[in-house]
DNA sequence: TATGAATGAGCCTTCATTCAT
DNA sequence: GATGAATGAAGGCTCATTCAT
């Protein structure tokens, strides 16, 4: 993998790349995703950096913080950072919604997100819940916004509205949107949200014609 | 753990159950769960028994045996188990669909099949897409047929269909029905998914007022 | 291997074989000389005899005790067996000596014969040097009743001349009658047997024609 | 065995020597000429290093390469050595014959020719077997010449005139000049060889007298 | 900073052996 | 006698980590 013949005990002549710690950080990505926190070794992080293994010590204290560290980038990363960021309270549902389409999927398709996206489910259950429960937080005022704006049904629960939009994307992003995820996967997952969230919008914003 | 003081190599005077195979089955299921597949250790697993970890390999050829066999149980324990099996298409969807939810919530908040949703998560990316997927694939003559029949609005693909009512059913059981999800987690999935199969039975029956 | 289907707890019916000791012996001789003793188990000379491995314990102490019993079974059919249990010293040394082929090769050929020698190989050092040591000292009062009967030539010490006698033969089992022989290593081991005691017979009781 | 306490994680503090790989051969070769492969454990060879078992594995791969490394050392340290790699065919046979006792006792007495010799024997008969073949054939030629050039009598086969010559050193070897010799083991051994040359030597060439 | 060599801990597995039936 | 299930011991090997350079 490493083509370079350089064997010496010491420093090498000069690192060849930029920022250690972030090509560090990289692999570390990218082997954490594949194999999980206990299925990946140090020396497959450190033989995809192309060093060898003592050298991440000078970087990070050990595995557990180079995985700490990845978390803690993940946060922004993960599925609150697309639409969630912006001020949506302010665009009206029936515009809002679709448009976080363009954001969010795009921002979910690159490699490195979805890298993330499978480190996150590597990490079991907590990990997961958590994300979700966040993100969860952070949309209530907007769609309490809506509701109170006459945008959002009345006669559901925020709750429950949020989970419709955020639960079937969230569920596609695990199925669909993960390290190993094939262009075919990606298609479809593609066409399933933007088809997702037109109809969500349309049904969480109108009003029931017949109750029964 | 155990404080009996007995040591001597070969058999203990007396094992206490029988169905050793069973136990391992189940204790197995627990700790891979929670730990994933490299986390676990065959010891914690024996510990979980009772028996000393040789003895294991007397029921399976190994570790990696004994993680098949739980992903063979797996199968009809998961996603799928629930409404997936009846014969739906003869219902009215309006009534079939949130009927699916005593049957699913129901056999989900079980800790068993809690712990195989953690383990399934645990598995990775193909674990879980496999399962949606297959899902998926058995939903799809029953929608179809819906559609058919007029019960479901033709305007919407089948594909999006199910996901939209499948999807956040996968994303609830994800973020709060694994092995450690706590009582109020389980409530609050129970709600989330009564609340999520009335309201989506409604919007994918109910003809469009044409509104834009 | 066991083609019987009999599964049950206990006894089964009757054991089909006579003496399982012997056939213990048996399949352990040569598990043993294939393997070595470290390197052959319990479980495979068990397996082989078609009992289980606790079956052993019934009829031996243990894995050591099967091997000692071998052992001692092997004193008597090593090296020594052939000619130098019969009373020699009788008969002329250019017969006896030749003589000796057909009791030796043809006894050494057999397959238990064959695979005590690996057995013995397999012993290190130790159990080998003992055997030749002791045939040697058996041999000692033979060829000294034959050089002072005049067969022998006396200026050849006796223990250069039994061990031109033996050493060939004993390189001669071991480099080619062994457990793992070929017909054609017996062939080729015959014909160098043959060849090897009519020629050392003559040159060990021919007078010397010249000295220098 | 090793006194200090020094307990951390990581490398000790100083190392003693240099030249690891070859400390571990020898003491490879140490043990598995005493226990054979199966009965050797990588932790004795550690031991005997003076190091802990993992750092075995930065030099080879894996038990089975240290063995396999040894036996690559074995081939020119065995019976071939000595005399075979003489340009002996230039040389009247009845000196050179004798002349090889001084290289091959010599050689074979050395410790760790010695150790070799019971790795060998420990490797059951294909070990042998190869190695006495290999030699015989390194012979023929040899000795093939001796019999053109009048040297060698022309009623005796080549191969049993090797097999006369090799065959008692061979047990010799095996007999008295293992790993666990004892001093006077050796110089029996010297003893008997020196006079088997002597001898085989005489007889090999001599023409026949005509006896019966 | 980076390396080679080394380490303690621990893992999966095999083995000889034993108990209760 | 013979069996299935179980056990303590130990073996080969991997891993994260550390020391000296």
């Amino acid at each position: 993998m490493n083509e370079s013949v350089y064997t010496k005990r010491g420093r090498p002549p000069r690192s060849d790349g930029p920022d250690t710690r972030e090509r560090i950080l990289d692999a570390a990505l990218e082997v954490f995703s594949e194999r999980g926190f206990e299925g990946a070794t140090v020396r497959q992080i450190a033989a995809k950096v192309g060093v060898s293994d003592p050298a991440l010590y000078a970087h990070f204290k050990g595995k557990q913080e180079i995985f700490e560290a990845l978390i803690k980038l993940a946060g922004p990363d993960l599925l609150a950072s697309a639409g969630t960021s912006l001020a949506l309270e302010a665009v009206p549902m029936q515009i809002a919604l679709p448009e976080m389409f363009g954001n969010i999927v795009a921002t979910w398709s690159t490699p490195r997100a979805r890298a993330f996206a499978s480190l996150v489910l590597r990490m079991g259950p907590d990990g997961l819940g958590n994300v979700l429960q966040d993100v969860s937080a952070r949309l209530r005022p907007v769609f309490a916004a809506w509701q109170a704006g006459g945008d959002l049904r009345k006669d559901i629960p925020v709750d429950v509205a949020i989970w419709q939009v955020i639960g079937p994307l969230a569920g596609l992003r695990i199925a669909y949107l993960h390290g190993q995820a094939s262009n075919v996967d990606i298609e479809h997952a593609t066409i399933l949200a933007k088809t997702h969230l037109k109809t969500v919008a349309q049904s969480l914003s109108q009003t029931r014609n017949e109750e029964g």
